[in-house]
DNA sequence: CCGGATCCCCAAGGATACTG
DNA sequence: CAGTATCCTTGGGGATCCGG
């Protein structure tokens, strides 16, 4: 791709910290990483195993991702049989608070939220 | 899974509000629409209008699922010329209080995201 | 004025095999 | 052990047209 034109990604990109925010935790997988990350340092098959449901593949590139926005730190000892580190830095752990309260919220209004859904469901459709 | 160890990890089953959550505000648009809303009732192509980089498709596909989620509320006024209205519930105005501390953090700390990546590409790449 | 229905495209996510 | 490369599937999101 030698030449990407300027597309439009978002016309509220520049001064829109919270799309890059949700860009990067919105997925799949990256709380999750964040979270197993909280206890301390994990090496890449202990996170692999915590989260056994994901693959090497997305936790791979998770975890490259967390590391390229700044919020977890990989430290790589050359040996032998490779050792990785991973680990929350500062800005990942200020990170989880603000994070931590929505969750908070949305524990506590989740039973809201099914209510609303049948209730539509309920109300919408006869059927 | 009755019993796990030390797994503050939200698991990624039934009980997963967060998941929920993320889903619906992590995409495109969710934000942007209730945040339009906080000023007050809009109708629909006032939405547009407010917004106006996105879709009717995208608009009406938003407000649908916000409204089943409990969000907002969505009042027809049976005209001969359409009338709709959107508004937030109790439910999105609630939301928007942790939500709005993670896009004061975003803002705060936008700036240290993109230092890192150009920081990560400045050493990861030497091309 | 307020959408729904339809078609299309692309990028995110998963599985598997391979490597240093 | 710690990933990368490759292929494939899925569905989110856009454009457009149609309907009430």
């Amino acid at each position: 791709m030698p030449d990407t034109q300027t597309k439009e990604i978002f016309a509220f990109e520049q001064p829109c910290p919270i799309r890059d925010v949700l860009d990067r935790i919105g997925d799949q997988w990256s709380l999750l990483v964040l979270e197993a990350l909280q206890g301390g340092v994990l090496r890449f098959n202990e996170l692999n195993r915590k989260i056994d449901d994901i693959s090497k593949q997305m936790l791979s590139r998770t975890l490259k991702r967390l590391e390229e926005d700044g919020f977890i730190r990989r430290t790589l000892f050359a040996q032998v049989p490779p050792r990785v580190e991973y680990e929350l830095t500062n800005l990942g752990r200020s990170f989880l608070v603000p994070m931590h309260l929505l969750v908070q919220w949305a524990d506590e209004n989740h039973i809201r939220i099914c209510t609303a859904r049948l209730d539509y469901a309920g109300s919408g459709t006869g059927s």
